[in-house]
RNA sequence: GGCGCCAUCGUCUAGUGGCCUAGGACACAGGGUUUUCAUCCCUGGAAUCGAGGGUUCGAAUCCCUCUGGCGUCACCA
């Protein structure tokens, strides 16, 4: 039985390197019709922050990543205690202080072979130090709770990131100690921000809420997560989470440590927006949308499903959604030249009373040729903006005058 | 600094001794379609495979050394 875990600490909210991590542990437990735990490491009573842990729920719920066990450090802390009593009593710990260390090996080496790579890695018991494996309030370290829940939850692959490399000697010297059988190891390459450093908040690293803040779909999210460092065979980059529960292998993951580009990120969104249907794509919308009024209000009118399929193609976010059908104006001027053009215009306007999406392009083109004038300008000119939604559907939402308004304006 | 990991276009990567004068995607540049913009389509530039030594008829692929980057050295996880 495949059994993997994320272990996070409620310390904050969950970075994009915890979600990928809980993303490929949930993958591998799918892949082999294994069981995915969630497991809260709060034994830093300190470094607790208030709905750290709830906000760790939100993003596993919200991308799916659905857990089948659930548990808790802090209401086991007699399980720990128990096991560090047995250490002490077989001498293979010692009291300091109020704490309890552990006594490394001090000859020898302490060896694993990677899952990721299937590299050989050794330490040399020499630069090991004894550690401390209960403090003197009473909690375990992560080193400590952490090797016992593993044990004890029956977790069959540690995939975690590789941070934790430099701290797995630990953790084998103590399953060796209490006899038991070691896990595989998995650890994941780190994900590095722009400057290739550690990514972190510094990099404006987005938590998963914060992407779904900013309109990024659950989606969208898992694909380029799941890419940062790992890559099925084949040319295919847009693919689905369930297929991917089909298809994940850590053997597939790679070594080196990947940047997060969020240019690619933003060019998947765009790619599984397109790709919905307009129902589904507006469902999301209204959704992404309910405390907007204004956009609230468009999206349920009339004309609702014709806005969304014009805005379609040019979203990279749902919340670009807004910029395309809000009054934006461009800040470039209008020259002389184009402000004789758009009294024409005006001119040519007032002519007909009833102005559909199907007159007005007429008169445009016939306005555009007889004039000499881009379509491209008169675009300009008629919106105030330089790019944008299609004039039919502007037309739409704002009327006739808005389109004189703004041939007056300068 | 000690220990450990890593090293192919700007970025994500394919590549496990000959199919590689290194393939794909993002980004970028140019062009086509189009009602601006976007979408879509086409084209292009972009890596002497970190460097230097080997091994081999032949190396991005194997070995060694160096360099660089990253990670880690808490009664934090």
């Amino acid at each position: 039985m495949i059994r993997t875990r994320i272990a996070p600490s409620p310390t904050g909210i969950p970075h994009s390197g915890t979600t990928r991590t809980a993303l490929f542990n949930y993958l591998w437990a799918k892949k082999n019709k294994g069981r995915f735990l969630l497991r809260i490491e709060d034994t830093d009573q300190a470094r607790k922050v208030e709905g750290a842990e709830k906000s760790i729920e939100e993003i596993l719920s919200w991308l799916g990543l659905s857990y089948d066990e659930k548990y808790t450090q802090s209401d086991r802390l007699d399980l720990y205690k128990k096991y560090a009593d047995q250490l002490l009593e077989k001498d293979l710990a010692y009291q300091d202080e109020g704490a309890i260390r552990f006594k490394m090996p001090k000859e020898g080496t302490t060896s694993l072979t990677d899952a990721i790579g299937g590299k050989h890695i050794s330490f040399e018991n020499k630069d090991q130090e004894d550690f401390i494996i209960l403090k003197s309030d009473g909690f375990p370290t992560y080193n400590f709770a952490n090797v016992i829940d593993d044990h004890l939850m029956e977790i069959s692959h540690v995939i975690r990131g590789e941070e934790f490399i430099s701290s797995t000697p630990k953790h084998i010297q103590l399953y060796n100690a209490f006899g038991w059988d070691l896990p595989v190891f998995a650890h994941l390459p780190v994900i590095l921000g722009n400057d290739k450093k550690k990514l972190s908040k510094r990099h404006g690293a987005a938590s998963a809420l914060e992407y779904r803040e900013q309109g990024y779909l659950k989606e969208a999210l898992l694909n380029y997560m799941a890419f940062l460092g790992w890559r099925p065979a084949g040319d295919e980059e847009i693919i689905s989470a369930s297929k991917m529960e089909e298809i994940f292998d850590l053997s597939d993951v790679n070594t080196a440590s990947p940047i997060f580009d969020l240019k690619k990120l933003e060019w998947i969104n765009g790619m599984y927006i397109r790709n919905l249907s307009l129902e589904n794509l507006k469902e999301q919308l209204i959704a992404f949308y309910e405390n907007d009024k204004d956009v609230s209000e468009l999206l349920n009118g009339k004309n609702g499903d014709m806005f969304v399929a014009a805005a379609q193609s040019r979203m990279k976010t749902l919340a670009d959604f807004k910029t395309l059908v809000t009054d934006v104006h461009s800040d470039r001027k209008k020259s002389t030249e184009e402000k004789e053009i758009a009294q024409k215009l005006v001119r040519e306007l007032e002519k007909t009373n009833e102005l559909n999406g199907e007159s007005l392009l007429e008169l445009i083109r016939n306005f555009g040729k007889t004039n000499s004038v881009s379509f491209k300008t008169i675009y300009f000119l008629l919106t105030g903006r330089e790019q944008g939604l299609p004039l039919l559907e502007l037309l739409k939402i704002y009327g006739k005058d808005y389109f004189l308004k703004n041939l007056q304006n300068s």
